[in-house]
DNA sequence: CTTGTTTATCGTAAAATTACGATAAACCAT
DNA sequence: ATGGTTTATCGTAATTTTACGATAAACAAG
């Protein structure tokens, strides 16, 4: 019965996005909605083509927890691994970022 | 003892932001990186102006989930309310968002 | 003043996230 | 082969998030 409906003024941007895409977009911007994984992106920008252990280094966290951040961003596309011998050399995912960005530039 | 450390490309993108402003950039990806804040925003693109009850009947979860989540979204800065009698009025923040998406778009 | 409407908050349960140590797998060097 | 590195994964504890019903506050209407 409650159909208190206010009158719509128009819309002041757009954000045309559903689906898979939306799906993606969230899943990106959660990831990188934590703070110990944007600085793992900070520190990539820098240091691209690091290994793990750097990362652990720079971090004041345990090992095991880096790595569980580092498949987070890649599992929803900031970063991509290379296995490198016993090591794994991380850098961002420029194409996904990209897309992200212009998602997001034309978003809102 | 453990020094690894791999040649340092040059940077494929900026990022320079922090401390506070890379708080305030965080909160506002963590609080949209969430798929039912993610659907109230877009709602709230094409209802601006909206109350509270208009979304509870377009979401299906409780009132007082939605009551939580509008929280969350407008401590991130994302939305503003303006209580009007006894209905809250909500909207985009569009100076929030408009700074949100020029660091996004200066950033990478 | 009483009744109905709207919404935020409280208390709480369930689910997800975050963190760690321990371990195993994969590789390199000797 | 053996020993030393590096990293992902497992198991698990602690914290946070998400969801709900119930309730209270604030207001409008009669």
């Amino acid at each position: 019965m409650a159909r208190t409906k206010t009158k719509i003024p128009p819309a002041c941007c757009t954000l045309k996005i559903a689906g898979k895409e939306q799906e993606q977009l969230v899943s990106m911007l959660k990831a990188l909605g934590n703070p110990i994984r944007f600085e793992i992106i900070k520190f990539l920008v820098t240091h691209p083509g690091c290994i793990t252990g750097d990362i652990v280094e720079y971090l004041p966290i345990a090992q095991a927890t880096v790595s569980q951040h580092l498949k987070v961003l890649k599992d929803a596309g900031w970063i991509s691994g290379v296995i490198e011998g016993t090591a794994t050399c991380y850098q961002l995912d420029e194409i996904n970022i990209e897309w992200f960005r212009s998602v997001v530039g034309e978003i809102f």
